[in-house]
This record gives C-alpha cells, structure tokens and sequence, in this order.
DNA sequence: TATTGACAGTTCTAAAATAGAACTTAAGGT
DNA sequence: ACCTTAAGTTCTATTTTAGAACTGTCAATA
C-alpha cells in the first residue's frame, strides 16, 4: 500500500497515520511543543538529515497541522508553528507518552514530567468516555459501524462475530 | 539515526515510536483491538506484504505488546494477541481514531462508532488531568526534567526560556 | 573589499526498507 | 495422487532514507 491510498482508507486511524504514522513526524511535533519552530533548531535537536526534514515539514503544512511563518524579510526567514488541527494533537502526543512512561523507561526513571498549570500538581493523562466520565478500557467498547463505514470483509465479520459472543480480546 | 537508536533515547515518546512509529505496527495494533488474531486474517484485512507482516508481528512480539500462542498442534499454528503492555496501548489508538475522527472524515462522516459498556452511550475519548480530572490542552501544561533526563541542548535551554516568558504554542 | 557566519533549504550517492509475487513446509481432506 | 489451509520464507525491483556536500541571501567582521 502507498502513502495515498492510506489518506483515502475509511478509517479514521488509517488516514491519522498517513499524517503522522513514520519515524519522524511525531518527533518533529514533539518539538514543535516544545516550542522549536525553525528549520536549523530542527535540524539540530533532532539529527535527522535535512533532506527529510524539509520533506516532513512541508508534508505536516500540506496537512494543515504546520504552518508556515515569515519571521523576517531580507533574506526571507520562516517558522514552523502548530495550527489548532496540530494542536489537537496534544493527546495523542501525551498518550504516546505516558505509555512510554509506564512501560519503557530504564532504570534512571522519566525523562520529563508534567506539571498542570489550572491545579499546579504533577499529573499523567487519565483517557475517559465524554458521556460518563469513568476511565477507558479496550474491554469496556463496542465498536459500531458509523455513516462512512464500507461493508466489512469476512474477516471482520467473523471477528465482529467472535466480539458479540463475549470471546476476550486478551 | 537507525532505529536501534531510538530505543534508547532518553525520552518516552522516542522509546514509543521505536515500537508503534512505522507505516504498518498501528494498522497491525488496530486489527488486534477488532480481534483479529492469525497471519492471513491480518494479511487479507491490511494488503500488507507477507514478508513486512511477519516482520512486524516478530518486532511486537520481541517489545511484548503481543504474544504468540499456539492454537493447534501437527501442523502447528500460532495466534497474536495482546498483552497487557499492548492493551496498554489502547489510549493512544483511542486518540488517534478521535483526531482522524475530528480532523480527517470526508462527507461519508465517522467509519466507526464506539459504545461505552458501563453508561451504554456512544462516546469519545477525552484526555483529562489524573489530579484535578479537568480537560487538558497542550497550553495549560508546564514540562519539567524528570529524573531520567540528560543535559538539555542550547536549542531545548532557549525554546524552555520562552515557554518561562510566556510566548504562546501558535 | 573580502571573509565569515547564520539560516533555510537543495542536490548528490550509497544504504536500507518496502512492494509484489512466487515458493516452502506440514498436515488434512477427496 | 492431488488440492486446500495456514504460516511463513525467499526473490527481485522499486522506493525511502542516511549522510554529506553544495547553494543563495544577507549581516557582521577583518
């Protein structure tokens, strides 16, 4: 499958990765939260080649999640600064994480940690249901087709199947 | 910078995207989560390569997120499911479904629902704060050095100096 | 005036990863 | 004997990535 067809899938986390599914492009918005914005900063907390760089960068605009900033004329300067689509991001960002907290930190424990300005105390990222507010578990879903669904593969069906008749996902 | 090395940077979200961070690993964790479990179902669902699938399926295994149980004997067959490492993960997938949700839906409108089976309603995810239980946005939150940090660079020390000053993410 | 340095890229070649298809192995069924 | 299912492995061709060098503007320095 190429990169194109993945942004036409009918699934949602299909055409989330065709934004941010390779090795860069979330190391790139890392920074970006971390308040880097121009290309050499980039270049240089990252060490990533600046060929791909300037690939990511121009992909992450192409997909409104960057923009593009002159911060100088005469030469001509921009900065890369997130928009509200990229700004969104922020709980994928957070959860990615937090998993990595929990489950791949060495001995020297974590590298960073966040601290909520509205209650001031450290926190890690709790993901709850917007209707009831209790905490999110795989088990505690079911998934639905919704209005963009395609009809689902026989695959899908016998798995959809297996789900209804209670079979554990672990 | 290979991918080896990304194991071993001293930051949560790198150590993740060595796991989760390539084309095809996402895709793979989506189908778990919808009970798909045995090498051609995955292969007939994705369009991935044999070769890539049986690959990445190696990879999971090796960093735990799935094990590989036999289901029969003579010949021997072997199903992939999901850890608790890997169950684990379901908050990061959730908020990538919700963005592409949010953000990538053409006309058709959202491919998938999902129910919550405590409150029986349809949902999304939302990311709070574990201490206070409010929303959290990328702005409302400080980053710190934790006790797994290494010196930060003069790139990081400037971008650090003006979060301190107040200059806003976008 | 000539030189150096900062910044934001582009261009090149070599190495690595991926796509796509065919092949292998082991057993059961017809 | 032959076909099918399942789970891979092997092969070649194409695409992507790594790594380094190069380009173009302009400002500041020697």
């Amino acid at each position: 499958m190429k990169w194109d067809a993945l942004e036409e899938e009918p699934c949602s986390l299909a055409r989330t990765v065709a934004v941010i599914g390779d090795r860069w492009s979330l190391l790139i918005l890392r920074e970006c939260f971390l308040r880097i914005r121009r290309f050499d900063d980039f270049q240089a907390s990252l060490g990533i080649t600046r060929h791909l760089l300037a690939d990511r960068l121009k992909k992450l605009v192409r997909f409104g999640v960057l923009r593009k900033i002159p911060y100088q004329e005469a030469p001509k300067r921009y900065e890369y600064i997130l928009t509200q689509k990229g700004l969104d991001l922020y709980p994928i960002i957070m959860s990615i994480v937090h998993w990595g907290n929990i489950h791949m930190v060495d001995s020297r424990g974590r590298p960073m940690l966040h601290q909520h300005k509205a209650c001031q105390k450290m926190f890690d990222p709790v993901m709850v249901c917007s209707e009831c507010g209790e905490p999110l578990s795989a088990k505690a879903v079911h998934v639905h087709p919704g209005p963009g669904a395609r009809k689902s593969s026989p695959v899908h069906a016998r798995a959809q199947e297996r789900a209804r008749r209670g079979v554990a996902l672990d």
